[in-house]
DNA sequence: TAGATTGTTAATCGATTAACAATC
DNA sequence: TAGATTGTTAATCGATTAACAATC
């Protein structure tokens, strides 16, 4: 298990996506690449890059550059991405089902092994080989079963009450589609959480839109 | 239309989470705040909420501290959510009508006036009152409707397709769900882009799991 | 008035960029 | 070898925090 502990908020949402180009890189058939070429592509600096991947290791030779495919590899690997996480979705509602369709959860390091929803009309539908089971059996479910992550589709107030539970079933990581800092809950604990703002995202679009002047396009949001 | 030139990203960013907190604080009851107490609860320092609010105008008062629905109202106004920004969906698949059913556009600034897709299996149906239409149709209903922005659930190919043709069309904001970084390709033209890339913040959650050490707990994101 | 809290200026901290010796 | 490009150290820039006079 990889361990990194001088590295950034910063420095770590860049992976992402240094990740995203190169596998892009890779399928158009490019081998090797600069930090000054990858920099123009991507939009950031090519010391930016250079000092990104520096906390990882020297991924790069000197005169040459990077290789694409064992940078990729070498990344993949730092975000973990070869593990099998364990993950339960919870919510399988509009939103929930379409971030089952959506996500290929093999290739981001975790592997779907529960669906949970209280509805009785979607309780036995098969999602991704999974049948949907009633949020009762939930803490049973995560006694036998472990899971390490847990993906939050569901309103604020069942966020609330659900995720402390989790929590003490050893879940320690949160992927939270409800409209609510979950991170703030968790401020000390061993837990991680990714909170998706949708609703947020879109107010700074609103912003931008109404107040178009410079700050046209943030490459990195 | 309010104009706010010298804003940062960062500071930009902040604005819709206070206006959430802002709008739980009315919810309950709460009817005045001091920086303090609101730092406390978000999860900041009293120094940047007052340093952030602060671009935009004095909304507090010495000795007393802030309104709470006041100051709800000026953020909510900063944003533009009192605007109706006409608003397209394309790619009405799973994501598209999760979308179209979690998030309410009218209080967003928004208003929804088309959903466009491909799949004839979806075509005429009927979301938030609008019939779904063929996306052959797009650039002709852009011409008599004129829409400000567009969502983007579509693929990585169809995305790079339509994008500059609906720029072309007066488009000038993105919502962006492909897989792809649209931003870079409107670097230069007055377009805002909101890419929001759901598998890099998976992924950041994958590495936080496996490196969980010290940075917990990310309040902001 | 006295206490509280703002808006703003100055100090600190961290992140980005530039420079360059090391080396493939 | 000579040219190119890295990894890293130093310089710059921007964002956050602290301090405080102004004032409700």
């Amino acid at each position: 298990m990889p361990r990194y502990p001088g590295v950034s908020t910063s420095v770590m949402r860049r992976l992402p996506r240094y990740y995203r180009f190169l596998g892009e890189f890779m399928r158009t058939g490019v081998e090797r690449i600069s930090s000054r070429e990858f920099a123009e592509i991507i939009g950031l600096t090519a010391s930016q890059i250079r000092q990104d991947l520096s906390h990882f290791g020297g991924f790069g030779q000197q005169g040459y550059g990077y290789n694409v495919s064992s940078l990729h590899a070498e990344i993949g690997h730092i975000l973990g991405l070869d593990q099998k996480q364990p993950i339960i979705l919870i919510g399988a509602g509009n939103l929930g089902m379409a971030i089952l369709n959506y996500m290929n959860f093999q290739s981001m390091g975790f592997e779907l092994i529960g669906i949970f929803d209280r509805d009785p009309r979607v309780l036995g539908r098969i999602a991704q080989n999974q049948p949907i089971l009633h949020s009762d059996g939930l803490s049973e479910f995560c006694r036998q079963h472990r899971p390490a992550a847990a993906i939050l589709c569901i309103p604020r107030s069942a966020a609330v009450e659900i995720a402390p539970i989790l929590v003490e079933r050893g879940v320690r990581a949160f992927w939270n589609f409800s409209h609510y800092d979950l991170s703030l809950d968790f401020r000390d604990k061993m837990v991680s959480v990714e909170n998706v703002h949708l609703g947020d995202s879109l107010m700074t679009l609103s912003f931008r839109l109404n107040n178009m002047l410079e700050d046209i396009s943030d490459p990195v949001s």
